[in-house]
DNA sequence: TCTTCATTGTATCGATGTGATACAATAAAG
DNA sequence: CTTTATTGTATCACATCGATACAATGAAGA
């Protein structure tokens, strides 16, 4: 135990100007593909994650909820923070006006523009047929692109998509989260679906289905999906009491 | 796809001042209990976690690295990002102010002070018998508390410490990060009593050591512990280059 | 020197879980 | 009525797991 000098806020740097803001990587999957929903802030620069600064009375899940609202309308899905990006050079204006192909940038007067911006990477699971894409309040526009498809994106989007993809996959092993893809009422093998398009690879079907009926958190009721050429799989809804019971007795969700 | 009005810098609520900081939980093993690192940073306030700000030219990483170095004299160890703390009150400097019962509070006019602090979470695994304990740059001193007997912290800390165990908990399922709190070389005794100690549950020897060893990511060496009055235990070394290989072929550290 | 005692390395047994395969049931399409 | 694709479930061989047993060992104590 050493005794240092006495604490001086001189000694901290301040960065004169500074954001803190949220970047949802939100997935979806539809035609058997995992899709990320990328926004366009202006049609001649590239595409971005949807985004926004935390506000003065939000704490950093306030915001992320809020944005992905203003993207997709939806409210109280599937959300998690993974990561801080914090490079010092991530973000630049200056970049963006450049891009734009504008006269030498030159930092409007009555504005503040930050030298710094922090985001907090968040993940979102949505089903795909419920999300009616808008641009939110800053982009133009917002649309799906297949994860194997995405083009290069603005400032260190494309790390976050990678980074987010990792953590979703992680998140897999600790939290039953396949079905938050998916509508309420599902069959096994749109579930199994689920995690082979997610983990990126196949899975044995019987296998599957033991392994998610012993979870014991799926209740299968008494109706059939409809309309199949063939025979008719159960439909299964996620079961929160259920879930709730099976995490206390202490279970894994490995595959 | 739908259209939106065009983005406005003016949208944005500008936080006027605004400190991005990084807060490592500093973990470690001794007498058979697990250990956090506490910083005083004035003896008539509560004890925190040790901190700082992110200086202009660092990202996160950076920052924390070199509190940690500040704090406990070493480089290049267990250290990971785990969350961030951004609760819109979660940090006032009033309130240091008020605890320490000086006249009511006026921030000084030369200073800045933020009016909000975000913080990254960060736990790091340190062998107890390396550091030597400093206050780092802000604090006045710091030391190792039992993290049974952790006390009222200030700011948010508690809680940081709470999601820092459970995310060190999670880790251990991805990675074999436990020998990081012994010596270079150790038994499996010594690893099995560290494993019990994080996750706070017995495990029985007999098994655990047949799962370390089929992991085959320890090296066995020639010596054994000596001094011991029974069987001397053989001494092991992490591996990085059998881990690498490990982990290419798909390995689970469940567990 | 000999005995005691705690601990270690390893083998083994039955129970449980896993991957792979098989097969009957079924519902629309032809 | 047959064909075809898919589903629910059973089963087999094998791996893994929890629990127990036991010989080996090295210092401490008699």
């Amino acid at each position: 135990m050493t005794t240092n000098q006495k604490f001086n806020f001189r000694n901290y740097v301040k960065n004169t100007s500074l954001t803190v803001g949220v970047n949802p990587v939100i997935f979806s999957v539809s035609e058997d593909k995992l899709k990320v929903l990328l926004a366009t802030f202006d049609p001649r620069l590239k595409k971005s994650l949807p985004g926004g600064a935390i506000l003065k009375n939000e704490n950093a899940d306030d915001a992320a909820n809020r944005v992905l609202q203003e993207t997709t309308g939806l409210e109280s899905i599937f959300l998690k923070q993974f990561h801080v990006f914090s490079e010092p050079d991530r973000f630049s204006y200056a970049t963006v006006y450049n891009e734009l192909h504008e006269e030498s940038y030159k930092p409007p007067e009555d504005i503040d523009i930050p030298d710094r911006v922090f985001t907090i990477g968040y993940f979102a699971l949505v089903n795909f047929d419920t999300v009616h894409p808008t641009g939110g309040i800053i982009n133009v526009m917002s649309e799906w692109v297949d994860i194997d498809t995405i083009p290069e994106l603005m400032y260190d989007h494309n790390l976050i998509i990678d980074e987010a993809l990792s953590s979703l996959r992680k998140e897999l092993f600790f939290e039953p989260i396949g079905y938050n893809l998916l509508p309420e009422k599902f069959t096994m093998p749109e579930l199994q679906r689920i995690y082979e398009i997610i983990l990126d690879k196949p899975l044995t079907r019987s296998n599957f289905q033991r392994k998610m009926l012993n979870w014991g958190i799926y209740e299968r009721l008494g109706e059939r999906k409809e309309g199949v050429s063939h025979k008719r799989p159960f439909l299964y809804r996620f079961d929160k009491e259920r879930y709730d019971k099976a995490i206390k007795t202490g279970i894994n969700f490995c595959l």
